[in-house]
Parts: structure tokens; sequence; C-alpha cells
DNA sequence: CGTGCCGTACTACAAATGTAGTATAGTTCC
DNA sequence: GGAACTATACTACATTTGTAGTACGGCACG
């Protein structure tokens, strides 16, 4: 169950998700901005991800639409999780901390933050 | 800058982290606890790791000793934010948002975040 | 009907990683 | 001094990833 994506697979992934279903030339348009890849590049990209078991495929006339398997979310939580366990062996609180520590966060966004949790805490006790 | 490391790299940097220094069999004795990993394995990844810069060694008597050359909080710092861009396109926001969402935090940790919010947000104004 | 284009499949290759065996050099104990 | 032991160095190999070229098959247009 453990998703780990890199940089390229999430640039893929991202169109797919945005698209629903795309064709290795849709896929390769939308990714082309960020990175010079070739189309044959992504191509191969995307049949490891097929073979993987993170998208499907099915055929449209005489090309393939791919389609994501897996959600952003899923695979959000799975390497977040991953990422927790790596450092924080998987104290979910110390990354949070952590991530107040670091300061990151604007002192705007802080307020935000403390006011969605604040809302949490009242679900809990409703 | 970018330090990503995996997580065989991670339990070995740990024991350099917790003991300051140590040979490889002190390495391995604290990370063959975890993973059946043969000595010759531990020494390996210790001398890419010291390839890389991440790790530096000197010489005690007819072994060597290991030492950390990141903290393990630079490595936190860096591989946090790498998640957040690949994941959250940089937002640390999102990030924060995800893990209260998740509900991978236990109630009276929630708590304890939220203080740690107030509390940093008096540092601000005060 | 032939030719070209489009899209996919297959092949390739270097770097990194997980994993470990073997060779070698120095030390220490009879 | 020789044998055994110990720690490191070197070599090896499969897998994954980034990256792309080339070959091949089918549809479309002239």
């Amino acid at each position: 169950m453990a998703i780990e994506l890199t940089d390229l697979q999430m640039s893929l992934m991202r169109v797919l998700w945005s698209r629903g279903e795309a064709a290795v030339s849709d896929v390769h348009e939308s990714a082309y901005a960020d990175r010079g890849l070739a189309l044959t590049t992504v191509a191969t990209i995307l049949s490891r991800l097929e073979k993987a078991g993170l998208v499907s495929r099915r055929q449209a006339g005489r090309h393939y639409l791919y389609r994501a398997l897996v959600s952003e979310d899923e695979v959000r939580r799975s390497m977040v999780s991953e990422l927790a366990e790596r450092l924080f062996q998987g104290d979910v609180t110390a990354l949070v901390s952590h991530l107040l520590d670091e300061g990151d966060i604007a002192p705007g966004d802080l307020d935000r933050v403390r006011r969605l949790i604040e809302q949490k805490q009242q679900h809990k006790e409703g």
C-alpha cells in the first residue's frame, strides 16, 4: 500500500488527476512546460506507472487514454505518512511541530491553522 | 542543498546522530536489530554516504570512526520541504492542513498543537 | 494502391540503491 | 615468525529511475 512517487511521476500524475483521462501527447504537452521531456519519455513513464498499477489505460481510436488509479489524496496520505515514519518514527505530531517551528508558515496562515484546529476540536465535542 | 535519504540511509544516520561517532561495527550492531544487514552492507552504505559528503570519517587505530556531517534537523527540514514541494507545490500550510485532516493526530495531541501555535503567536506579538 | 505520418512498443544506457561476497592488509597471539 | 583474525577496499549484480532513440503498424490522403 505504500505509494512513493518521484517528482517526475508526480508531475505526470498531476496531469491525469486534473484531466481525468489523457493521451500521452496531452500529458506531454502539460508536463513539457515544466521540463523539456521527449514525448517518448512521457510514454515510458506512463507505461511504467501502468505496470506498477498506479494508472490504467484504454484504447480510444488509435491511441490510449490514461487514467489515474490512485487519487491525489491517497498519494498524499501515503507519502506523508512514509515521511513521518522515516523522519519522526511515525510521530505525526512531531512532524506538525517541526512544521510550526520551521517558520515556513506565514503569521496569517498560523492563525488559519489555529482556527482549523479549533473547528476540528468542536466537531469532536459535538 | 536538497538532501534526500532513503530508509536505509536514515537508519544508519540515526546511529551516527545518537552516538556522535561510530565504527562500522557499531552502526551494524545498532542497525542490525531492525534489518538483517550484513556488515559489509553497512560498510558500503557508509562509504557511499561519505562520497556523497553526508558523513566524514577519521582513522582510529585500525578502523574508521564515522560522523554525520549533516544534522538530523537539517535532513528533516530538507526532506519535509521537498515533500511539501512535491505534494503541495510548496504550500506548507496545505501540508499542515492535510495532517490535521487525516486524523492521525490524537485529540490530546491536537490540543498540544494548538497550544504550540498560541505560544508561537505570542512570541511574534511580544 | 502507395506513401507518409502518428502513435505505440521495444530497446538502450547511465546513475543510484540494496545487498553482499571476496580479497587484502595489518595486528596479535602462540 | 606463522596463523588466525579483523576491518576495510574492491567488485558484483539486480532493480529502479530518468531519459530517449528506433522500429513497426495502421490510417489517411492523394
